[in-house]
DNA sequence: AAGAATACGGAACGTCGGTTCCGGTTGTCA
DNA sequence: TGACAACCGGAACCGACGTTCCGTATTCTT
């Protein structure tokens, strides 16, 4: 059954009740038997897709190279959330709207995702004046962006490379984006 | 008229057309008098905005520092992407679909940024293997990105500084973002 | 094996939003 | 000034979708 809800998912939150229900191969009735709304059988879905996420970043926590897990791990979840695009409202739900179940979850991620981000900090592997917050939606954001261009891999690849080479430690302050 | 159009934009493309037409003190047969459907506003809306935009983007296309000029662009169009939540969705729109009337407004703002880019490429103030596309997704995963963190002015700098230090040319190969 | 209780499927309902259409109004022309 | 025409506002229509409910199937119990 969550086998087919992933399926739901994956086209976004907008799918109709009657769709998922046919993609799980059940009537309405049944999913509203396990879950209330459709809200909450999203929540259900995309808390269920952050905790396989947590469950990865916290084995990541103690790897003997913080900077190259880290790196690694981006790498990752971009690359699983541009098939998923579930993940991407996934993430920004998180952070946007505390209130409902998803906020436990964020609570690990953004717990996890800060503690690998510390390490590979103190190594030097990534600059040292981002924010977890900051971190997590411009991941966000460059999933967005990897939706765009479908199939060219290489592109994303480009795309990855210039986030990436953005997160490292500047060599020297070279640009104020500050205005107002 | 149009200008209450633009009230409209700001609340994204959901907002439904009773509220644009309350908003703009018609009602809404006014509205389909001048449009033949929502989309056909939407997209005249939206065209306009990436006009304006265009417009600007042309004026800075034989700046004496196209490189500064570059990334002044970039700041500012996030800014106000920021603010104006429907451009996001235009700039989004333009890379997905290429069928409606948004399609030559895309061209239009394609050939200006790609010429200004290839400029400031040429000066050695952006990295050379990035394409135009991939130029606007990021951009536009950018402004998504901003749209999390409402009020800290102070992180969105922050969040600007890595994609700007990440379009700059690396100083040297560091990483490669290749997978599968 | 029979009855009850639970689960199931899908038809029915209410709401919401895009679209259409009709009665009123304002401006114009003779 | 009176009739005609264009325009306007908003009520009415229609389809979509989330949600509810009921008749039926299935399984568990004794």
């Amino acid at each position: 059954m969550r086998a087919a809800d992933e399926a739901f998912a994956s086209g976004g939150p907008t799918v109709s009740m009657d769709e998922i229900a046919g993609a799980a191969g059940v009537g309405v009735g049944t999913l509203y038997r396990h879950f209330p709304t459709k809200e909450a059988l999203f929540v259900a879905v995309v808390s269920h897709h952050l905790s396989l996420l947590c469950d990865e970043v916290e084995t990541l926590r103690d790897a003997s190279d913080p900077g190259a897990a880290f790196y690694d791990l981006l790498d990752r979840m971009v690359q699983e959330a541009t098939d998923k695009r579930d993940l991407i409202d996934a993430l920004s739900r998180a952070g946007i709207d505390p209130s409902d179940g998803v906020g436990e979850v964020k609570e690990r991620l953004h717990a996890a995702v800060g503690a690998l981000f510390a390490r590979a900090k103190q190594t030097g592997a990534v600059r040292d004046d981002l924010g977890v917050d900051e971190l997590l939606s411009l991941l966000m954001g460059t999933c967005t962006a990897m939706c765009q261009v479908d199939a060219d891999q290489a592109a994303r690849a480009r795309m990855m490379a210039v986030i990436f080479d953005g997160l490292r430690p500047p060599t020297a302050p070279r640009h104020s984006a500050s205005r107002r």
